[in-house]
DNA sequence: GCATTTGTAGCTTTAGTTGTTACAAACTTG
DNA sequence: CAAGTTTGTAACAACTAAAGCTACAAATGC
């Protein structure tokens, strides 16, 4: 696959972005972090703002930041903002309708899809940036704030 | 992403078989189905007779069987056979090493990522491939055997 | 006005999946 | 044992999606 990592790039990003909670971060600033080009993350951060993750400003002086405190963020926010419902694919061509499988099975997989992503999500829910950005910072294996 | 399909695909298949389970079923008759090259096929059977969820026999009237009933088979079996731990990608480049976001954000990604992966596994092992052909046949939404 | 930075378009590169052809190996049947 | 069938697999082409890159308009601050 030319597999997208675009919700391991958007927690890093959002680390940054969280253990910088008062300035502007610029996005080459995080490219450099990230090792990838600018245009990337741009590209990442206008979905995280469409989400309402961060506050993006032009500009001399502008940059990016949270649109809320870390403990504030769900990683389920920033999975759903990426990556909504990826979490296995379904059949590329339809298949044969004069089956009596082929006619069927594209609504089970359909379902079951949906139920994997709702406990991929609630899996998510329980941990915040900042969760993330405490690992990150200590090292220690990632737990639930009040855990 | 030209993404991967295969899980989905698996599941077709041995829905197939478990339909016919009395039967050595040819990958052309279930490519037929799925609505490509019997090959694929053939490649997807290679998987999941390494992970014993299938038999398959060379030359003439052979074919493949489920390994075992399909009450015995488990959705996260087959997710484990073609998709293990693809959940979400990880970095493709290395991050910043001096960045000390970049240096421990790995870590903490790959930890996740193997959480996620025991959500699904959660979800998956709930179903077996019965209940995928129940509810195929039935056009009810999937549930389990005894629920 | 000038410098800076985001947002975005458009294109190239890279990489993974799927489709296809071809053929050896294994097996069944007569 | 000969003929026919089917899997297993290699090799390659075609397709697709992500990521990388260049360029530039729009916004902003000084």
């Amino acid at each position: 696959m030319a597999s997208n990592s675009q919700f391991a790039i958007s927690i890093h990003v959002l680390a940054m972005l969280a253990k910088n909670e008062d300035e502007m971060v610029k996005s080459e600033y995080l490219a450099k972090s990230v090792n990838t080009n600018a245009v990337v993350i741009r590209r990442l951060l206008c979905h995280l703002q469409q989400a309402n993750l961060v506050i993006s400003q032009k500009g001399a002086s502008g940059g990016t930041r949270l649109a809320k405190s870390a403990d504030e963020i769900r990683l389920n926010e920033i999975y759903q903002a990426v990556l909504p419902g990826e979490s296995f694919a379904l059949h590329r061509q339809k298949p044969d309708q004069k089956c009596p499988v082929g006619k069927n099975i594209e609504a089970v997989l359909c379902h079951l899809q949906k139920d994997i992503d709702r406990a991929i999500e609630e899996k998510l829910v329980k941990y915040s940036l900042a969760d993330v950005l405490k690992s990150v910072e200590t090292g220690e294996i990632i737990s639930v704030c009040d855990g």
